[in-house]
RNA sequence: GGUCGCGUGGCCGAGCGGCUAGGCAGAGGUCUGCAAAACCUUGUACGGCGGUUCGAAUCCGCCCGCGACCUCCA
């Protein structure tokens, strides 16, 4: 376990707080999932992405986590009051549990294709719908839901009123919500007051998903499934609960709303929120056409890309930004990304090469010293950017070891070893990075081997100054992708 | 209109009262058969206007621009 403070900042408070485990050494964490009746979003991707790095970065910590990420199927309703899935089963035309399953695949396909890590919990809306019932009966008991017409709601009006902070989250005044009530008194509404939201929905006899309850034959409302599921995996008060910022409302207010109104205890401790991708400085968006997909990105199958980017690129290309900043995607930020990228993992790769003899160790604080600064950078609210330049800057540090710029036996052997296991923790155990060379290279064994061979060819071509044969198997290598490095000692090679 | 947040060099992006972020691109150099790679050196900055302060990219006010959200039934 690292000794070190932790801090992380809390978008209840709005502040950066020192994190506190409720159980020393244990964290249950809570991330909102995607509601799955489509292809899984890029932006979903970023957000998912930077909760499994802060996993990571905690289990790394040394603590023991309960990771739960739920999967919405059921109640995530669209403008138009249709159910999300039910309208993606209609489209389809297949069972609304068919294209639960379908997006599903694809979206765990997607978190294995940026090499995230499979939550500890991952449950469905529709496998709790008893224990949502038994919390809208908490709720109902508690006097915070009134049934109308077999629908339940929540009583935003009167948990405000109680000060129980409702609006806190998102920073809604409870005031200005009731003085829109002027306006909605001529909408038809089941609705005691606007700013309530259901709890439990009755069905529409066409409608498809739909359970028994004391209300209604009918659905649970959308944000009482992570209220319930929560609270069932984590307990009634939890440490981290995390989601995109446009969760933020009505979602999560509404949650803290539900698990205070069933409970009179806080949800979570610290609330963690990811900013949005953008692209080429505007939101996504499909019906201007200023969206990509993940594949189209991989392929580089689309208008707003000159090329394809590697899954690992992408990554990165998140990494370099701040979780809670907003990240403009464009093609220039890709390409440097993609170029920064298969730096770091090269000079990775040069790192585990070198050797000390390890007759001195006047170098050893420096070098400690920056591994710890990047880890320092990650304990102040996981910032994944900073910590990318201080291990840049030991990139440079590696790289000029290899050159001789610097004696790599001013570093001890112990030093030398300690740098290894840390870069390899960062890069591998804490950022999930792969090595897509090598991962796309395959029966690497092989390949390695034939490369020396050719290598020793145009070495010996070299020698003899063959610059014909010596640049044919430059270029010929070229042309398949893979680029000769020529060296001081040696010549070293890359797939691009 | 309301709530929250953002505007940093050619591009992306950290920093958030005094100290070089970093990546990519650019310039000069070292190495090299040539090239690439690598290494060294280096320029360019904090949307605008005021204010607070010995000192502001960093705090405050106003303005401009951008983003998210504003709750099924609406």
């Amino acid at each position: 376990m690292r000794n070190s403070t932790l801090k992380v900042y809390n978008s209840l408070t709005r502040n950066k707080e020192t994190f506190k485990p409720i159980n020393e050494g244990y964290i249950g964490m809570y991330v909102c999932g995607p509601t799955v009746y489509n292809d899984v979003h890029l932006g979903n991707c970023r957000t998912f992405v930077s909760f499994d790095i802060i996993y990571r970065y905690l289990l790394y910590s040394g603590y023991k986590v309960r990771y739960v990420r739920n999967i919405t199927d059921v109640g995530h309703l669209l403008d138009d009051g249709e159910d999300r899935i039910l309208k993606g089963a209609r489209l389809e035309q297949l069972e609304p549990m068919e294209i639960v399953q379908k997006y599903t695949n694809g979206f765990h396909k997607m978190m294995t294709i940026f090499n995230t890590k499979k939550p500890s919990i991952e449950p469905r809306a529709t496998g709790h719908i008893i224990e949502q019932i038994e919390m809208v009966q908490d709720i109902i008991d508690n006097g915070y839901g009134y049934e109308k017409n077999g629908s339940v709601y929540f009583d935003t009006v009167k948990f405000a009123n109680e000060g129980k902070g409702y609006g806190k989250l998102s920073g809604r005044v409870i005031e200005d919500l009731l003085s829109e009530t002027r306006d909605n008194l001529k909408n038809q509404s089941e609705k005691n007051h606007p700013s309530d939201f259901a709890i439990w929905m009755k069905a529409a006899p066409e409608h498809i998903m739909k359970w028994n309850s004391p209300w209604s034959v009918g659905f649970p409302g959308w944000h009482l499934e992570c209220s319930a599921m929560s609270t069932k995996y984590l307990g009634k008060t939890f440490d981290i609960h995390g989601g995109g910022n446009d969760l933020k409302f009505p979602h999560h207010e509404n949650e803290i709303a539900q698990n205070m109104g069933a409970c009179s205890c806080q949800p979570a401790n610290y609330w963690l929120h990811t900013n949005m991708l953008l692209m080429n400085g505007r939101k996504m968006s499909k019906s201007d056409g200023n969206t990509i997909s993940p594949e189209e990105l991989f392929t580089g199958d689309s208008p707003h890309v000159t090329k394809g980017f590697s899954p690992m690129a992408v990554k990165f290309f998140f990494l370099q930004s701040h979780y809670s900043s907003p990240n403009d995607l464009t093609n220039d930020a890709l390409i440097a990304a993609e170029k920064g990228y298969k730096r770091l993992m090269q000079a990775y790769k040069t790192l585990t090469g070198l050797t000390t003899a390890g007759n001195g160790n006047s170098l050893d604080a420096e070098f400690n010293d920056m591994m710890e600064t990047a880890f320092n950078d990650m304990d102040d609210d996981f910032n994944t950017p900073k910590a990318l330049s201080r291990l840049f800057e030991l990139v440079t540090k590696i790289n000029s070891l290899k050159e001789g710029h610097i004696d790599i036996n001013q570093l001890s052997a112990e030093a030398l070893e300690n740098l290894k296991k840390h870069f390899s923790a960062f890069l591998f155990d804490i950022f999930g990075l792969l090595d897509e060379q090598e991962a796309g290279g395959g029966n690497s064994q092989a390949l390695n081997g034939l490369m020396d061979l050719i290598i020793d060819i145009r070495k010996s071509a070299r020698e003899n100054k063959d610059w014909t044969t010596a640049d044919k198997i430059r270029d010929k290598l070229k042309e398949l992708s893979i680029e000769v490095k020529d060296g001081k000692e040696k010549t070293g090679w890359i797939i691009n």
